[in-house]
RNA sequence: AGUCCUGUAGCUCAGUUGGUUAGAGCGCUACACUGAUAAUGUAGAGGUCCGCAGUUCAAAUCUGCGCAGGACUACCA
């Protein structure tokens, strides 16, 4: 046991940091913070698995941080928590890595290097981070087990996915079909956003886009009167004219108001009727044309100027649906349903910003198309190939199909978009049209594309509207360079539809942090969540485990190690394979040396032919699982279950549906996630629809999105725009604990942090400077006194102690209800206004004398163990922020005082808030004095006159009883911090005070709201005499605007503002004057306190001890003499003097006092 | 384009169920204090509460429409 609170020279927090990370590194103190609690209840946390393939910033202190409060916080509230680390290791960027590394692109995949090497090699690159990421856990005080992390390309992980993948399979929430994704003709690939989001990826670039006319078919019902059956078209507008062929329906938004036009095609100038959106018609009917309002007059012959056009009928696009139309290039038709196409179908994307409010729908090759058109029960255009296998009318390298070949304008096997032809294709196909489009352009001079060839045609045939260039973004592949295409692709998708009302239900019972991410961002996706799409086309992850047979017709997805391995048994017995690649494997075995046997990779598994029950050989669907679904499974998976710990999901599972408590320990749902706002579509979701599909369970109870972390002008931080801050250099610079507590009290931890290094600075000063300064205030006295809370608390304390315990208390009551409401922030800006404003500024400041003055009494000891409790209070409560220093406060407080068996704060227990201490009137008492007091120093500043210049009295109004009991019960402490005599307390006496009468809006609001403004002009008016009316009446009763009013004493705010011909302040409620007479006994109490001043300085220059004793000699005049000896044994008290005497000193003696009464000579020497 | 967040002093942020003088810290200026001293106190300057409209007796606060910044999702005729 330590004699001595440890006293410190300095605040140095970063070396604070690294003392206590090597305590906690000897004594374990992470492990023991977990095992003291076994056996109380569990507060499961997961860590969302980060991907060490690239380095921490500083926004990873932020995420983690706010993860590392509120398990620390639970842990001291009781709970066991266990914090497993993770890695997420999957995925494209760390392809992408590797290839730039090897300096190969995927093609080469398979030729130039193995899918074994390739494999390795994004294995090796993944955790190859992983030290600064240890390294920076550590410094910054996250404590996560990164002893036995997760991973997720580790094959029990992969495995446990495998079976909630088989899950989802058996529930029949599984299938395959085709979706529009992005793809690159050109490199083979389909795209993920991911790719299509990268910088660069869309170019502006020029096309010709066309306004095509599709004409209604004879015998349709139209909504307009005047429609004309052989001129009647629908407009419709396409920046990619390649996908007309495909066209199988025109899409409008049913509210949307159309109109039908009668006019002049300006190509082939026939009479046409056309219908488009009411808001684009002067769009479309541009320079060339000009509107008539009565279109039986209207007249045209080819070569006049302008085109008249007329609008004669008016409708809603609900009215046009249904409506069918001729195929406008009818070179194929779907094989499926062909008679349900060419119509007009509803869609609410529809716009009325560009083109003509009626869009044309391409289901094979647009997102939006392909969903309302298979709403409609329109079919894509799909036709069958050699094979009978549907396929769209282009290609996967990007050529029309060869059903599209076009006597004159060619197309049939042509790429749909020019920048696929490979250098000197161009001529050659320049040559080819010059002769077959000789008879319509007699010298043509540059290559046509596809594009342009069929604008061309349309023009021809009286089925363009108009035509022209135009500007916009489109997305280009990253890797070729080429635009790309969107494509049907045949993907494996999870019926996320299907389970989305669920999703929704389940939704309401997860605590959001901000609310509005879970009801508005969250909850708005999951209500228009589309099907997951799980296939991803690359090599570096887990493979979708499902095998197919060549017909299609015979299917088993994989959920085990241990199935897989009987499945290729059979496979060898039936002679599908030579041997079983899992022969090694023995199932049941879960050690890490029987699964290191293994590999669930792609190289792997492919390698893997099972065989059907009809015998046929099954092989691997070729793609990898969407990496969003590894990390998804997290829960599940790195408790590898239900392998191994399945109790421990089942009984939480259990639990959660009959809202009980789980029967034994249960890991499941996850009590607490925490993540940046941008997983709200990532981890949040895939966890929210893994648990959902396979359990029907929440996965999460509580979530914090945080923001994000933005360099001190708002500006995104970037390598790039060098703004970034690196983390390790913070860490060590400023210390882990003013970090923390600066990001964490700065902004909520959902608000976007502008992050500024001063901020730090600021915390460390200001918070952490004045703790220590309070802390280091104690030591020094309770080191002299000797105290080590040896004696039993001192039952009845001052006033003063009796109020910080009461602020204590509450502050315990508050914060805790804070971090029980995941409110970091507010729980840290608690803390610090506690420290700084009350403790420090208040407390010690009027307790200073208590500490140092005097013997070892009661009053001394109380303020010792008031002052301890209050510091040991806020170590706890502070822990959970700054981990390092609260520790080492704790730990310093309770090396001598041995209060606490345990050796870190993070292993006590939360302080409990006593409601008896609380006492909110003795709080309204001190916020008394500390206004009263700081009116006063604001009087004396104004008049000049010093604090240390006793003053005679103050006089402050009384209006009520309860204010001036609450005043009479703190006077003393106003007295003394103000350097007063006395307080008088004026009761009202009409004439001494001058009062101010106000409305209460609040209250007369409800009552009066009409007759507000007269009633406050009324008041406003009102003098002394209508003001002590009020008081004598206790109310007011009269007659405003011919209506009765009725308002009670409560209905005004009384107040004083002025004693007239006194000195006077007034604040709020409270008036202060100040009696300013400096008599001669004042003065030279003055005097003496001056004095008191420069001998206290004198003895601290000297080298003196606080507890030294000293002889003084002054050489003064008579004034500042007389003022010496009335308060002689004041002074001697004060300086501890033993003895005063007189006599001429030379100006190398002492210090020279330069006091107003006369310049005093000091001289003294150790008694 | 959609969804969500943010907008209050030079900077970082508070601001209760709407209630009448809109606050704090930092910074700046001036002064004071000096047994917490690389600390502290007091005072001062500094506001179109992003804009407009509405609801209301009363709006920083509620509603609508905008503007600016940010995030995510989507990218379309």
């Amino acid at each position: 046991m330590a004699e001595k609170y440890p006293e410190y020279k300095g605040l140095n927090l970063p070396n604070v940091a690294k003392d206590v990370l090597d305590k906690w590194e000897a004594e374990q103190t992470f492990q023991k913070s977990i095992e003291v609690r076994e056996g109380s209840p569990s507060f499961v946390f997961t860590e969302g698995p980060p991907s060490a393939n690239g380095l921490p910033g500083i926004h990873h202190v932020m995420a983690r941080t706010i993860k590392d409060i509120f398990c620390r916080y639970k842990t001291l509230a009781g709970y066991q928590v266990k914090r497993k680390a993770g890695w997420d290791t999957h995925g494209l960027p760390v392809e992408l890595k590797v290839e730039k590394e090897l300096g190969i692109t995927k093609e080469d995949i398979g030729t130039k290097i193995s899918v074994d090497e390739y494999n390795k090699a994004c294995r090796e690159a993944v955790m190859r981070y992983t030290d600064e990421w240890e390294k920076l856990t550590m410094e910054m005080g996250y404590w996560v087990d990164m002893d036995d992390p997760y991973i997720t390309y580790d094959p029990k992980y992969m495995e446990s996915v495998w079976w909630l993948l088989g899950q989802i399979y058996e529930k029949d929430l599984m299938y395959k079909g085709y979706t529009i994704q992005p793809y690159s003709p050109k490199a083979g690939t389909g795209l993920s956003s991911h790719e299509i989001n990268q910088p660069g990826c869309y170019r502006d670039v020029k096309d010709n886009t066309c306004v095509a006319q599709f004409k209604v078919k004879p015998g349709e019902k139209v909504p307009f009167d005047q429609a004309k059956v052989d001129q009647l078209h629908l407009l419709a507008w396409t920046t990619t004219p390649w996908t007309l062929p495909s066209n199988t329906a025109l899409t409008v938004g049913p509210k949307i108001e159309y109109v039908l036009v009668q006019t002049w095609n300006q190509y082939t100038h026939e009479p046409i009727q056309v219908i488009l959106a009411k808001n684009l018609v002067t769009k479309q009917f541009g320079k060339k044309f000009v509107k008539v309002e009565d279109a039986s007059s209207m007249n045209y012959q080819q070569g006049d100027k302008k085109i008249p056009y007329a609008i004669i009928g008016e409708c809603l696009g609900a009215d046009l649906v249904g409506i069918r139309y001729e195929q406008l290039l009818p070179y194929c038709q779907p094989h499926e349903n062909a008679d349900q196409a060419f119509r007009v179908i509803p869609g609410d994307f529809v716009t009325t910003e560009d083109g003509t409010g009626i869009v044309h729908t391409a289901p094979t090759f647009g997102a939006d198309d392909a969903f309302v058109a298979k709403q409609a029960g329109v079919p894509p255009m799909l036709i069958l190939d050699e094979n009978e296998n549907p396929v769209p009318l282009v290609d996967l390298q990007g050529r029309f199909r060869k059903e599209l070949a076009d006597p004159v304008f060619g197309l049939g096997g042509e790429y749909v978009k020019a920048e696929y032809l490979e250098e000197g294709e161009e001529e050659k196909e320049l040559a080819r049209q010059r002769e077959m489009l000789k008879d319509i352009i007699a010298d043509l001079k540059s290559y046509l594309s596809v594009d342009e060839r069929i604008t061309l045609k349309l023009k021809i045939e009286n089925k363009a509207f108009n035509i022209e260039k135009y500007v916009h973004s489109y997305p280009h592949c990253w890797r070729t360079d080429k635009p790309i295409l969107y494509y049907p692709l045949d993907s494996w998708f999870i019926k996320v539809t299907e389970k989305r009302e669920r999703m929704v239900a389940l939704n309401k019972k997860i605590n959001w942090k901000p609310k509005s991410t879970g009801e508005g961002r969250f909850g708005n996706w999951l209500e228009t969540a589309n099907d997951w799409n799980l296939s991803r086309s690359r090599y570096w992850g887990i493979p979708i485990p499902v095998w197919t047979s060549e017909d299609k017709t015979e299917q088993i997805c994989i959920s085990s190690v241990e199935q897989l391995k009987s499945e290729a048994q059979k496979a060898v017995d039936a002679g599908m394979m030579d041997k079983n690649p899992l022969a090694e494997f023995v199932p049941g075995d879960f050690s890490k040396e029987n699964y290191a046997k293994i590999d669930l990779h792609k190289n792997y598994v492919d390698e893997i032919i099972l065989v059907s029950p009809s015998g046929k050989p099954m092989k691997r669907e070729a793609d990898l699982i969407d990496v969003w679904f590894d990390s998804g499974s997290a829960p599940f998976a790195q408790q590898h279950y239900p392998f191994e710990n399945k109790e421990l999901i089942d009984n939480g599972v259990e639990a959660f549906k009959n809202g009980t408590a789980p029967k034994g320990p249960s890991a499941f749902p996850t009590d607490y996630i925490a993540e940046g706002v941008d997983q709200t579509r990532g981890w949040f979701y895939t966890q929210h629809a893994i648990a959902t599909l396979v359990f029907d369970t929440v996965s999460y109870k509580n979530v914090i999105s945080n923001g994000l972390v933005l360099d001190k002008n708002g500006q995104k931080m970037s390598k790039r725009l060098g703004n970034a801050v690196d983390p390790f250099e913070t860490l060590s610079t400023y210390g882990a604990d003013p970090t923390r507590w600066y990001m964490i009290t700065n902004a909520q931890p959902w608000d976007n942090l502008k992050f500024d290094l001063e901020g730090i600075t600021e915390v460390q000063r200001k918070f952490f400077g004045t703790l220590y300064n309070t802390y280091s205030f104690f030591a020094l006295y309770a080191n002299i006194d000797g105290f080590t809370y040896s004696e039993a608390d001192v039952p009845n304390r001052p006033e003063i102690d009796r109020w910080i315990l009461s602020k204590m208390n509450s502050l315990i009551k508050d914060v805790t209800a804070a971090y029980e409401d995941y409110e970091p922030t507010k729980a840290g800006r608690l803390i610090q206004e506690f420290v700084t404003d009350e403790l420090s500024n208040w407390y010690v400041r009027l307790c200073r004398r208590r500490f140092w003055k005097g013997d070892y009494t009661e009053d001394k000891i109380s303020a010792y163990q008031t002052l301890y409790q209050c510091l040991e209070t806020v170590a706890v409560l502070g822990s959970p922020i700054a981990p390092f220093y609260m520790d080492q406060l704790f730990c310093d407080l309770n090396s001598v005082c041995n209060r606490h068996t345990a050796s870190s704060v993070h292993l006590v227990d939360l302080p409990k808030a006593n409601e008896a201490e609380i006492d909110i009137d003795l709080e309204e008492k001190m916020d008394i004095a500390q206004k009263v007091s700081s009116m006063v120093l604001s009087l004396r500043k104004r008049e000049q006159i010093k604090v240390r210049q006793p003053l005679q009295k103050i006089m402050v109004p009384v209006l009520d009883k309860d204010f001036a009991r609450r005043l009479e019960d703190v006077k003393d402490i106003i007295l003394s911090e103000v350097n007063i005599k006395e307080i008088e307390l004026l009761e009202d006496t009409e004439g001494v005070i001058n009062k101010k009468i106000k409305p209460n809006f609040k209250t007369i609001g409800p009552k009066y709201g009409k007759q507000m403004k007269q009633i406050a002009a009324m008041i406003g008016q009102w003098g002394a005499k209508e003001i002590s009316e009020v008081e004598t009446n206790g109310g007011w009763k009269g007659e405003l605007n011919g209506e009765e009013i009725a308002l009670d004493i409560s209905d005004f705010e009384i107040t004083t503002d002025d004693i007239p011909g006194w000195l006077v302040a007034s604040e709020g409620r409270i008036t202060v004057a100040l009696d300013i007479t400096i008599t001669d006994e004042l003065k030279s109490e003055g005097i003496a306190r001056e004095l008191i001043n420069r001998i206290q300085n004198y003895r601290k220059d000297s080298g003196l001890e606080v507890m030294d004793r000293i002889k003084l000699t002054f050489d003064a005049n008579d004034v500042v003499k007389s003022a010496i000896e009335s308060n002689k044994e004041y002074i001697k008290n004060e300086v501890l003097a033993l003895d005063i005497q007189y006599a001429t000193l030379s100006e190398n003696d002492g210090v020279l006092a330069d006091l107003e009464e006369g310049d005093t000579r000091i001289d003294l020497v150790k008694g």
